[in-house]
DNA sequence: CTGTTTCTTGCATGAACAGGCAAAACATGC
DNA sequence: GCATGTTTTGCCTGTTCATGCAAGAAACAG
């Protein structure tokens, strides 16, 4: 096995699954650890990946601290949300991907083989994407926020107000029957609010922990809220108001 | 077997499976392995393949090369140069910055101290800039292209002439003093034109086999070259032609 | 704080490599 | 046929490179 394949191979995976280990890729390509941490110093140095303890994970697409920290917290959990609402795309669709880890979560589950037309502006989900040979990427560009991992601003919503999408995926700050969906920043929120005027259905992914709960600024009232994705453990209650609303709930 | 017997096979070899070694097709052609070394050397040398240790892997350079292959080649020298590059830098300043691996090198190499506005149409620039808390980052949306990393199109064009930058760091595909700066791709060589119209000074970063060649769309001609950063090994006669046009010539 | 895992560094080893040399194969001219 | 020059090839030389191992440092978990 030549060095070269070995780069190539963990960057595959890498943009397949957005981490790799240095264990597991040692016994799969039947070398050391040491060689395989040599290969991601090697890589690491040529930015295409970042080095962590026990592995590597995709080149970050963001830094901010909060992001990072949000990002590690429940991971399973998010790869299963993912995997349940990649279910709701079918070939040929055009979407907006909103920011925050669940979406990027979704971006990375997305098949090889289905063509979308994907528009974001989130760093995150657009790194993601760009893994995928048959969709077609558009950034939606403007003042990056770090908090986020987004762009906002005026530069943003006109990017946004040109597009129109089949589906939008929110990434929701919180989640109430009552308040519907609200965002911690007004910018964002406008964002939000614009790609929600411009698609024909609304998906949303949540964690437990986001349900019931609700930020500052509003973003969409829950009668908006096509899909619903939630774990298999949420509420009944609290799914029961958003189904009566017109959600479709969906179980990971 | 005659010797362009054999070229044709590893050509073949390579296409097929985007790799060969060394070891097995001495073994398969019944040579030694100081011919089929011989043999590669010369592909190498026509750009057939590029060699590595055990075999060679497929080349492409400029066709079908991936974005992360390019990014792993000449990673020492890349770096070098962006160290040299940021000493260009001054705090306060506002930047555009291009794609192209090189930019992505000097994007890292930027220390985490020094304030700056930088607006980028590339991902991998916006990705490295996002770990350096001082910069403020615009991103330049559009359709995004695989193959170069950046976003082009009629919405970057229009978020770049809403901007203004000091510096300028221009990712040259060629640069030739008589033909100048050039690009492979129109849109691309649009967006760096705008680019280029709407900042104060224009720096190019290269490695040595950049300089003297060209591509078929002109971006800018050598004389709007104000600081032009090579490897110490360098052809003197080429930067001299440089420098009679203007340019400031900087050694990484 | 303590033990464990992971990481870096230096080093040794064998494989792969470049360059020089000479023999063999081939072509060319007389 | 013979001499000459060129090309190709294999072998030999020292060098470089990739890898695994060991020891110490650092990061993590409890």
């Amino acid at each position: 096995m030549l060095t070269e394949e070995r780069y190539q191979l963990i960057c595959d995976q890498l943009a397949a699954d957005g981490r790799v280990l240095a264990g597991e890729l040692a016994s799969r390509f039947g070398v050391s650890e040491d060689t395989v941490r040599r290969d991601l110093r090697e890589l690491a140095k040529a930015g295409q990946l970042r080095r962590v303890y026990g592995g590597a994970v995709a080149s970050a697409p963001f830094a901010a601290a909060t992001l990072s920290q949000r990002s590690r917290h429940a991971v399973e959990e998010k790869t299963r949300l993912a995997k349940a609402a990649v279910g709701l795309l079918s070939a040929g669709q055009s979407l907006f991907i909103d920011g925050g880890t669940t979406n990027e979560a979704i971006a990375r589950a997305i098949p090889r083989d289905v063509q979308l037309t994907v528009a974001t502006n989130s760093l995150g989900v657009a790194s993601a994407l760009t893994a995928l040979p048959l969709v077609e990427l558009i950034v939606l560009g403007g003042r990056y926020v770090p908090d986020l991992g987004t762009c906002v601003g005026a530069d943003t919503l006109a990017a946004v107000a040109q597009l129109g999408a089949d589906l939008f995926f929110l990434g929701s700050c919180g989640l109430d029957v009552a308040r519907g969906v609200t965002a911690f920043d007004s910018a964002e929120a406008e964002v939000k609010r614009a790609m929600a005027r411009n698609s024909a259905g609304i998906v949303i992914a949540v964690t437990n922990d986001k349900l019931a709960t609700a930020a500052p600024y509003r973003v969409a009232g829950a009668e908006a809220i096509r899909h619903l994705v939630v774990e298999k453990t949420a509420p009944s209650a609290t799914l029961a108001d958003f189904q009566s609303q017109g959600a479709q709930v969906h179980f990971a």
